[in-house]
DNA sequence: TTGAAAGCGGTACCAG
DNA sequence: CTGGTACCGCTTTCAA
């Protein structure tokens, strides 16, 4: 079913078809009726390809995500989805479950697609692949990774800002003894939280120790921390890279007959909608992804109000939230 | 960077560079270098519209979802997903949110972009939109809801079966009144998992009363919690169309100083990795989403070993998974 | 082993 | 207000 059977129907040329389908204004109102009718008889809805490639472009914005199972990611790209939908553009997500390879294929795909833009919220963003982009004559604008260029924009979240009101928080409640669970993977922005935990504890002179998770799931809190009772380090407070591993701290400690917040303070980063139902509800850093999404969307979406925004580097800042989970140490009578 | 670009530089033609970029055999192996070459220097990719175009077909299978929050549709995407790439399939999501209308335009879109299949695992199909579907001529594979056709095949979740597992294992553990929170939309497969719920109960002669939670989210479990609590049913075990909601019951129960399950015993369903940390974890009914995705990639993948499923119904058999969340009632001494 | 040329299904410019 | 037609970039006969 294309055009040319449809023009034929309404007896008409394509042109006029296609100007219909594009909500020409100068249409005859009888031709256009003439004309949707026959798209209805014949059930007939457009090639998008052909109409891309004739074109040359195509409303269509490419998102990459490094992990569609962390509702971090999931909720930054239902925002951009929903921003991108409202101004007429089509969305295409790819979860790279942290694989450069896999990323490069998406990319590669996208880029085929010839997408309008990209937005790329991955972690595993490699120098050379940054590369890659910048030469590519499409918007691009990264949240954590790369570095800002001729069309491409950059997000980041101010770690220093959100890990030092966390620590401090902390370090006010009494805590001196604070550990922290990092991703296993070598990940800029998760590497860039455990830093920052380094720098800020040891400024505000409070002992610090690592330790590594082995696997981004809940259960890689559930590991650690069982690794960290056992490693003699003792901590009054455990701070997370992100909420799913406290999720896991949490459950680990509750079947440890540890109790939280009296005997251990635990803290996650990131506020997922999950850290106001676990027991108890979680202390953590938000980062604000409806910003993130539409600092992301304005700085692909042309005409857009502020769409000064693009090209450049963009710092967010984050705010802690206190919950249930954290709390004065127990006084130490030893 | 077209074709046309890379054959020039290379001295051929662009059927040369075609045959090259498709891994045909008939050529040269020096031009063929050259031609790699070419394509290197010049960052070329083919345009991928152009290629559906030409073809005709587009190597893309599409999926819709409800919703990818709950990680019951992500399970069984992200397994769908990679079945697609390991032969060869691109993939293209598009979330519905329960929406008839947003179900209707990602089904449009995805028509459009000549899409070799399409898996619909969504709770809000209507019959004019199957109807739809049935005269499209691609082979399309639904979940829990349309109807089998020519091209359409049909996979189900056996909930009678589950369910009565779940109520036949409360009730022999010695519960007589059992709440249901179901979901607020009258959706297909969670209004099979209420009325199956009604019959089972009926069945085995235990009490049932239903409330409907006000939200798809952990929040909806929460508030039917309170509103149950305070009905005047005094049930001692709560089942939930999903473990989302669980998840809001047990932190309701758990704030209101309700313990589980020696007050009040909580089951979920879907058994997402979420219920095996939940405090206390949580018993569930198992819906084998790797297998679903299986059977929906088989029903639409041709060539594929047992791909004589297209076009028949499947049934899919649940699992009683047995955790923490339920035990025996507490002896009723008044 | 290579190339010329006819589409694929729309869009958009140019006439009328 | 309507139609003719030259592309868009790639695939695919058909010939050489």
């Amino acid at each position: 079913m294309k055009l040319i059977d449809v023009a034929n129907k309404a007896g008409v040329s394509v042109t006029t078809v296609s100007r219909v389908l594009n909500g020409d204004q100068n249409v005859k109102t009888s031709t256009r009726t003439r004309v949707q009718r026959a798209m209805q008889d014949l059930k007939y809805y457009p090639n998008l390809h052909a109409r891309s490639l004739a074109r040359g472009q195509s409303k269509t914005l490419g998102v990459l995500v490094s992990n569609l199972d962390n509702p971090f990611f999931l909720d930054i790209y239902r925002r951009f989805e929903a921003l991108a939908l409202g101004s007429g553009y089509d969305t295409v997500v790819s979860a790279t479950h942290y694989h450069p390879d896999q990323l490069r294929a998406s990319l590669r795909s996208m880029l085929g697609r010839r997408v309008a833009g990209i937005a790329a919220f991955v972690s595993e963003m490699e120098p050379s692949l940054i590369d890659e982009l910048s030469h590519v004559e499409i918007p691009v604008v990264f949240y954590d990774v790369g570095r800002v260029g001729k069309r491409i924009t950059n997000i980041r979240s101010n770690y220093q800002q959100g890990m030092r009101q966390l620590v401090e928080h902390l370090r006010m409640l009494g805590h001196r003894r604070m550990a922290f669970i990092a991703y296993p993977l070598a990940l800029q922005p998760t590497e860039e939280r455990r830093t920052t935990f380094l720098e800020v504890t040891e400024q505000l002179g409070v002992s610090a120790h690592v330790v590594l998770a082995h696997s981004e799931e809940f259960s890689g809190g559930r590991s650690a921390t069982r690794e960290l009772l056992s490693s003699g380090f003792e901590p009054t407070a455990i701070l997370c890279v992100n909420d799913i591993t406290a999720v896991g701290v949490l459950k680990e400690l509750h079947e440890q007959g540890v109790l939280v917040p009296q005997q251990i303070s635990v803290a996650g980063f990131d506020n997922i909608l999950l850290g106001q139902f676990t027991i108890p509800s979680l202390t953590t850093i938000h980062i604000p992804r409806d910003r993130i999404a539409e600092l992301a969307f304005q700085a692909l979406a042309p005409s857009w109000p502020n769409h000064a925004k693009q090209g450049q580097e963009v710092l967010v800042d984050l705010e802690l939230i206190l919950r249930k989970s954290t709390a004065p140490p127990p006084t130490e009578s030893a």
